[in-house]
DNA sequence: ACCTCATAGTAACACGTGTTACTAAAATCA
DNA sequence: TGATTTTAGTAACACGTGTTACTATGAGGT
């Protein structure tokens, strides 16, 4: 690479001073710069293909005009994957509307919380995002106390750090009082993790509560618990199915979840939805494409991704903010019944 | 944020100068220093928590340690997001592996070529990673010249910038030559996307290669395009329904205009794959969950992301690269015919 | 006793920018 | 005309680090 431009190859060329150069460049309000001298500097600037030195403002101007996007990998991180590209492009359209860069970096499990010690201490960020935080991190705690801008996506109990998520216990809701609206009133659920994770706890929560406001009392034979994978999903159904007399309907967790209990219900020849119905959470891109289309809550990544990038800037210009949780959208398709899916080809 | 400590602070609490600290935190090779010095300074730096301002090294040392991921987004945008997560995966972890960083840059089609420039001259990397190029983009050919560590991910006939790609052509080929083995010869094809695009005109020549290897000679009627979309696949099969004799299999160059085409197929009352033998290309991860599941060509975008942040250090570091295919994988399911796919539910 | 050499460490510079305090000239006012 | 303000622009400093050239001390050799 051949040598690049500096501000004072500008200022020669316009035949000013560097500090004009800078006046004009950063069109400084107080400055006193004529028209003619401005007009000089930008044509030299243009000509020379000039720009600032990003790691030389940043010494100087003490911040890097970067965010950093931690992404933990645990044992949720391929399901975790399906919302990263929407969430980046949310995040990425926000920061760079406000002239901010954004840093990626992935975590894996065995990796230290050093690394985002560094990355705070040294100045690589003015801010984080932080996807899939571990609940026992005394780095995060640490850095928030001390006031450096974090904000997560996906909670975290126990602390006040801000977070951004979906509105699990609403989403849950919602997509349950789909299933009673249609009839169901025998209503299991497969939740889409072990209840050590908020967000299973929530959804968990969502379905109990609809099924109350119903005036139901589910039995704790109708709750199985999923773990991210479609064979979980296979194996809860399996004990779902037990369940004497049959469940008219499943409200399973999560989509991938959701594939493997539909997997259990071909294998014991059922139906779905005329003997058993069936919503899923998160819609992923699958969902649209299963058989039958699988009714599910629309997870908004991209306004999650905006969510959490509005957020985090407001904390970077010293703001403080509240969490927000964004609501969930239910996107009816065939596997609740609720619309036709003609079935006049033999799927196999 | 509280004050954080400067290499300053760590001399100060060691009792040694600056530059002592300095030559101990990057072991310097040539530096004298005694045992116990070296131990005070670590010590003095771990109990402060020290670590160096990024911005003030990258500034005296000329380079930024950050590799820069540009994403195009295109008419191809939704269909390249599929393989973003395990690009990502793959490209950081080498980046990590040697100290770099990742900026992650998505690009909108309104957007200007000089943010491209913007990055290059304002040194924010010290090189780039370019996913889904614009063949007319002066702006890159130009860093390219002037010796600007420049990789592409997918290819951009016409320049000599290294690229890294998947083996198109013999991708496709392996997928053709796994239904002539298991005896199809009236095999038709639906492109991944029109033949604008690199990849849709290499896997449609894999089609032929394999074909005429067979002693066929596919008629232009075996051949319909697809766009990236089930909506294309659907159009594309039910033209290639119009032929007679019926074709008795088809290769679609993508698993998302696979959906499309297998849709018109359950329109047309067509058994998959006994009427018809389908296998797309991509593995999705929907492919594993369509009825019948897809036998498809896996694309390793971990392995892709790896290769490609090898050779942008390569490049970085001065040597002089070529370019690299990787090679694919047949994954055999059941839409092909080859395994069994046991019907015996009614898939409703 | 003198010179050489290895050891231990430091002072000073350079990186490229934003910004503050200052100067010089011109314009305005009394 | 002399005093004051406005306009136009610049010199100099600070940001925090890596590195080069240099000094000081003691050890070893003849």
């Amino acid at each position: 690479m051949d040598k690049v431009p500096t501000s004072y190859d500008v200022a020669r060329l316009a035949g000013v001073s560097r500090t004009t150069v800078s006046l004009v460049l950063n069109n400084a309000p107080a400055a006193h710069i004529s028209p003619e001298t401005r007009r000089r500097v930008l044509e030299a600037a243009r000509q020379l293909g000039y720009f600032p030195h990003a790691a030389a403002r940043r010494l100087v101007q003490g911040r890097t005009m970067t965010v950093a996007l931690i992404w933990h990998r645990g044992p949720d991180a391929n399901y975790r994957d399906a919302f990263l590209p929407g969430l980046l492009q949310g995040l990425a359209s926000v920061l760079h509307q406000q002239g901010y860069y954004l840093l990626f970096r992935p975590m894996e499990v065995h990796e230290s919380e050093q690394v985002v010690l560094e990355l705070a201490q040294g100045r690589h960020a003015d801010g984080f995002v932080i996807s899939g935080p571990r609940a026992d991190d005394p780095v995060l705690l640490d850095l928030h106390e001390r006031g450096f801008p974090l904000v997560l996506h996906g909670q975290l109990p126990g602390t006040d750090i801000p977070f951004v998520d979906v509105d699990n216990v609403a989403g849950a809701r919602q997509a349950v009082e789909h299933l009673l609206r249609l009839g169901h009133t025998r209503i299991g659920i497969i939740t889409n993790a072990p209840l050590s994770y908020v967000s299973a706890r929530q959804r968990l929560e969502g379905y109990r509560l609809a099924m109350r406001a119903a005036g139901i009392e589910p039995p704790s034979e109708w709750i199985q618990y999923g773990n991210f994978d479609e064979a979980s999903g296979r194996r809860a159904m399996q004990a779902l199915l037990q369940v004497r007399p049959r469940l008219s309907a499943v409200f399973v967790a999560s989509d991938m979840v959701a594939v493997g209990a539909r997997y259990a219900l071909w294998e014991a020849g059922l139906r779905v939805p005329e003997d058993i119905a069936l919503v899923g959470f998160d819609d992923l891109p699958l969902a649209a494409y299963t058989v039958p289309p699988l009714t599910t809550v629309h997870v908004p990544a991209q306004a999650l991704g905006r969510a959490v990038g509005e957020l985090v800037l407001q904390r970077i210009q010293g703001e403080s903010v509240s969490s927000r949780r964004l609501p969930t959208t239910l996107v009816v398709r065939a596997s609740c019944g609720a619309r036709k899916f003609s079935s006049r080809a033999n799927l196999t």
